[in-house]
RNA sequence: GCGGAAGUAGCUCAUUUGGUAGAGCACAACCUUGCCAAGGUUGGGGUGGCCGGUUCGAGCCCGGUCUUCCGCUCCA
């Protein structure tokens, strides 16, 4: 990251504290590393992405509707979906070389070694031991298994090693209602991703909304992931939002499947009016223990080409996986004629493409593409700057300010008028304090698109002056046509 | 988690070797001006991140701790 760029990302985040969009959680106490609070315009802006996520699934798309499954699911979904042996991953550090390790990629890299210089007898034994006290969570004596091996660091070469600890991925809770001898029984987990939630209500949403496949389910929500280092302010929370879609289609058509919404999920980004250039696809080599083909939709963050959105074609695993632990049938019955055999498809389990957009990295997007610290140069020839957020107008905190010139002589009076008639219908905001050009400037920094300012002139013949954020161009234009203007823009 | 840096008013920062804190901007009220930020007067706001130690006395020295940033690591 050059300097600049760390720059413009620590302008950003100041910008965004202080002008109310993003604070640091429980900032009076020294806040809570990696979670954050959204403040009055960060919330309104946060909203607006999620409607317009939304609207473009669920409205835009009549094979696709929506749920909103609880944080809380039944611990045997996450035995199902892989994430309670996937996400805790037992760790050890060399101390000299300062470089960490996952225990069972240090023993198994060991057990290669053995095997390569055909000792494979003690490396299966190695393995077998290894495999026992994972199981177990017996890190006292896998830490032993290390030391009795003498495995070491390939970078400093020594054996000094730092206890074992379980690095937990998910976060636990007691659930108190669940009477049972086991206390492991009694532990839930808040949910590391939505999409368990909508797996589990497959057939729920399928047979009481009359869905035929291929259809979707999308879903907004909180999930938590209790994350080793999570940093870069908004990027990387162990609080955050996701917006998925998961789409259940017939076994075979999930490549064309993928590649449509692969596309489709960029269209969207793009009708935002960002630049293409600002994005990039980035196809995973490394496969997650579900995917059968993915890719992350990356834009270029002040730092970094970054993900900001995953494809991802998951086969059938989810839904077979929670068919097996739950041993209830998870199946569709295609009633659709297949040509080859002149007979419907039948019953299967669906395959399933989903895509997967961080809420929260949508709104750094947003706001890191907005951004922009401008020099401008007035007309007698000097220069000035302003920040400015050209934040979209569909989801900009506050579509129109309305701003009397004087506050008497009865502007503020039209200019509430004027309020009224369009705060029913998008955020609005009315101040009458200050000169007009250090208002235009405070609207410039929360990325309210038009200003409108009611002067003398106006009691005479009903116009007013519209103002541009981007162009910082003026108009008059007639009073009554305010509200239909915006409308249009929205 | 390891290493490095930082933490003084809402923001940006001062306070020459330890002698109980200042400025600009911002904020509030009033006056003035009136179409692109910074006119005047007055005012509010700080146990110097937190805890402890040394000292007659600590924002400054020492230890611990928390948070943030950078690098490494992690990111299913």
């Amino acid at each position: 990251m050059s300097i600049q760029q760390e720059n413009i990302f620590q302008q950003i985040i100041s910008h965004a504290k202080e002008y109310g969009f993003v604070f640091p959680s429980s900032e009076i106490y020294d806040g809570l590393s990696a979670v954050y609070d959204y403040g009055p315009y960060g919330v309104e802006l946060k909203k607006n992405i999620r409607d317009y996520w939304w609207k473009s699934m669920t409205q835009m798309h009549e094979n696709i509707v929506g749920i909103d499954a609880a944080i809380f699911m039944h611990p045997t979904t996450w035995k199902a979906s892989g994430h309670v042996d996937n996400f805790s991953d037992p760790m050890i550090d060399n101390k000299d070389s300062k470089k960490r390790y996952r225990v069972d990629h240090l023993i198994e890299a060991k057990a290669e070694e053995l095997n390569n210089a055909g000792k494979n007898e003690e490396a299966n034994h190695l393995l077998n031991k290894m495999e026992e006290l994972l199981a177990a969570e017996n890190f006292t004596e896998l830490k032993a298994l290390i030391d009795e091996y003498k495995i070491s660091c390939s970078i400093s070469g020594t054996s000094n090693w730092t206890d074992i600890r379980q690095f937990n991925l998910m976060f636990k809770t007691e659930f108190g209602a669940v009477a049972s001898d086991n206390p492991d029984d009694n532990i839930v987990y808040l949910r590391p991703e939505t999409a368990q939630g909508i797996f589990v209500n497959f057939l729920n949403v399928q047979k009481t909304a009359r869905m035929k496949i291929p259809f979707g389910i999308a879903q907004t929500g909180k999930a938590f992931r209790n994350e080793i280092v999570a940093r870069q302010f908004i990027f990387r929370m162990r609080e955050f939002e996701q917006m998925e879609m998961q789409f259940f289609v017939r076994p075979g058509t999930e490549g064309e499947w993928y590649k449509f919404w692969k596309e489709e999920r960029l269209k969207w980004h793009l009708s935002l009016g960002i630049s293409p250039e600002k994005y990039r696809y980035h196809d995973h080599v490394k496969l997650a223990h579900y995917a059968k083909e993915a890719c992350d939709i990356e834009f270029n963050f002040p730092i970094g080409f970054k993900e900001v959105e995953g494809i991802h074609s998951r086969s059938d695993f989810d839904l077979t996986q929670h068919q097996l632990y739950s041993k209830k049938k998870q199946q569709y019955f295609d009633n659709d004629i297949d040509p080859t055999t002149g007979k419907p498809y039948g019953n299967y389990v669906p395959y399933v493409v989903e895509t997967s957009i961080g809420l929260d990295r949508m709104f750094l997007l947003v706001l890191s593409n907005a951004f922009e610290e401008e020099v401008i140069t007035k007309e007698d020839g000097t220069t000035d700057s302003r920040t400015v957020l050209h934040i979209p107008t569909k989801i900009a905190p506050v579509k129109l300010a309305i701003l009397p010139l004087l506050k008497k002589d009865g502007l503020p009076e039209i200019a509430k008028q004027l309020l009224d008639e369009c705060k029913p219908y998008f955020k609005c905001f009315y101040e009458e304090k200050d000169a007009i050009g250090k208002r235009y400037r405070r609207q410039d920094a929360i990325g309210t698109p038009f200003c409108v300012t009611i002067d003398h002139q106006t009691k005479e013949d009903n116009t007013v002056t519209i103002r541009y954020r981007d162009s910082m161009k003026q108009e008059r234009i007639a009073l009554s046509s305010i509200k239909q203007l915006i409308l249009n823009e929205l």
